[in-house]
DNA sequence: CATGAATGAGGTTTCATTCAT
DNA sequence: GATGAATGAAACCTCATTCAT
């Protein structure tokens, strides 16, 4: 292993244990076997390292949102609403996948980037689907359907809570079969007792 | 007011903006207009002053989901997975006027208590009723009755979610009626949702 | 004395012997008889204490340069340039003495200034200048008469050397009668030199 | 180019760019093409380095004024005060000359050696001059003159201010001729003042 | 009750230098 | 001849805590 690896493996294990702002340099770097001085030979400040750790993860983790939410993009207006979950459902294996297989810099992200710029990463992709989800309501309502026995603001917290919990059991929970199922059932939940309100208020 | 006042109030207002770890004692004791020296004839450590701001908070919150927990323990074991929502949307105003009326705290506990035995606050407490759910499942097992179409861990998910959510919104949104009708539309959402996945299965 | 007369004194006698930048922190301050965290009791900086060393000096320094530049700039233009060295020379002592009273803060200005915003103090303030005596020899050209026998670069240069002079002579030099002596024999060669320069070509 | 040359030139680059001390050799010898390791095999110390850039422009500098002071000594004592500048004059062009053919040596010599032997250069020069003057004044002392309508140590400032000036102008302004006027001018104003000096007290 | 001076261990970063290869 | 990994001391700065007054 390199000293680089071992600087990443060691930096990992201290982040991960303490968060990003309370992980000391010093124990990451004493750690790895080496001194202060070699550090700075392979990354120019504590930060670095942590983007090193994690830049990847952030980036890839994005790119499958993005696709999902070009896959919802092509949805015919009027049926938008209902069908992103199952548009998102479709996709869902991919992001598990891609969370397991990237679990430690998922933790990372979601758990100890406090004092980076990845601090509520999380929010920061549920902001930017809120503008999507409020366009997709205004689009359904100009076809004259009403559909919103559900809050919009409601909506949105539903999509945070979905997310969270989505972080909460990929970092928990080690198969991924077993994630998929899980969350493809709260999926259902979401959907039917969606529907049912939409039913019931209409 | 009281120097502790002072002392309490100052805190609450550092540890709110920086959270525990980065709040400077030395900020939060002059900005209370004493000097480091008078903080230590009131508290014997930084923590201490923390845990006298967010304890009886804590305590509280516990108390009401323990009254939660004891009214569902009083249903009848076969149909306690249905009912359980019901039995916590009754309590729900009770839960949320208590969040509100501890904003402060609330907030303390699940956004700045990083370095305090109350990091991961409320992940302790889904932990807790963890074991009460899965005694649950194993009663209505017993009484012969099919009931999953949803895995207990996949409830359990969903519960934390739900207190996720409720914490998100009641940090977020100051209007107690605007937070309870949003957590009752998701409450039915997750009870509607859940009885068709029942009724699918069955 | 105080503990920030002796951060200062100590702070003194460190910049002046190695200049700002190469002296450290440590030496000043247990020097003083202190650690390095009851400096920063006082000061924000090493800078901070740099400027607490120096600060008023620059200011009452410029403050006799601006008092000396608003009287030459009530000399009627033609006689401007013959007259400012008299203008200056009248003003001299006044400047020694300042300088004198202030040795340790103008050396500090001087010679060890470097990392801080005073490096290059003296040829800020004849830079300033320059413009203003740009202004009087135009003036001066308007007014028909031929003066420059010297060229404009060269005259700049002549100040400047002579302030360097200056500079140098009040730093080595503690009787003020001498040094007032020995700057007003070089003003008077100066003005001769230049004066027979003048004549010469016109 | 072989690698010490290019280590030689990267080092003049950077000592020019930041002085001795604030040049990292890291830069230096990355900027060359090499790492750090190569270097050693070169220098033992960066102080070498910088050495090896100066040391035989100092000396070729100061190798000029030894031979200006050898032609002074020649001047019969009773003349020598008045005549110094002429025959500094005599050799200016010569001085100018090297100055602006080892330009970047001079600027490290003057500009860039704080941390060196060679900081304040020049004034150790003028130091040494000091006592040259100085036996100057006795001899025509001695030989019943009055010449000194100016004083020696005075002499021996503007001397050094004149030095100065060279330095300043010469390290400003590429074009050779210009420095030789501008310096001529100054002399000739040194000198005209000087002798009109002289005559008024005599 | 309160002060405020001081500590000391902690943090991140820089850099000349060494040395095995 | 050159590498580049690593050192180690030094730099500036922060902060919870102590303690004499």
């Amino acid at each position: 292993m390199t000293t680089q690896e071992k600087l990443l493996k060691s930096g990992k294990k201290w982040f991960l244990k303490k968060g990003y702002k309370s992980a000391p340099l010093r124990s990451i770097v004493s750690d790895a076997g080496y001194t202060l001085g070699a550090f700075y030979g392979y990354y120019k400040t504590k930060e670095e390292l942590f983007y090193a750790l994690t830049d990847e993860t952030a980036k890839g983790f994005g790119d499958i949102l993005f696709s999902i939410k070009k896959e919802m993009d092509r949805l015919p207006a009027d049926q938008k609403l209902y069908r992103m979950i199952d548009c998102y459902l479709q996709q869902l294996p991919v992001l598990v996948d891609y969370i397991q297989t990237n679990r430690d810099g998922m933790t990372l992200l979601l758990k100890c980037s406090d004092g980076t710029k990845y601090e509520n990463f999380f929010d920061a992709y549920m902001k930017k689907s809120r503008a999507q989800i409020e366009g997709a309501r205004r689009l359904s309502q100009k076809s004259g359907k009403k559909l919103s026995g559900i809050a919009p603001a409601t909506f949105d917290l539903l999509m945070r809570g979905y997310f969270d919990m989505l972080a909460k059991i990929v970092l928990e929970e080690r198969d991924k079969d077993t994630i998929c199922r899980m969350m493809a059932e709260i999926a259902l939940v979401y959907k039917n007792g969606m529907i049912s309100l939409f039913e019931k208020k209409s």
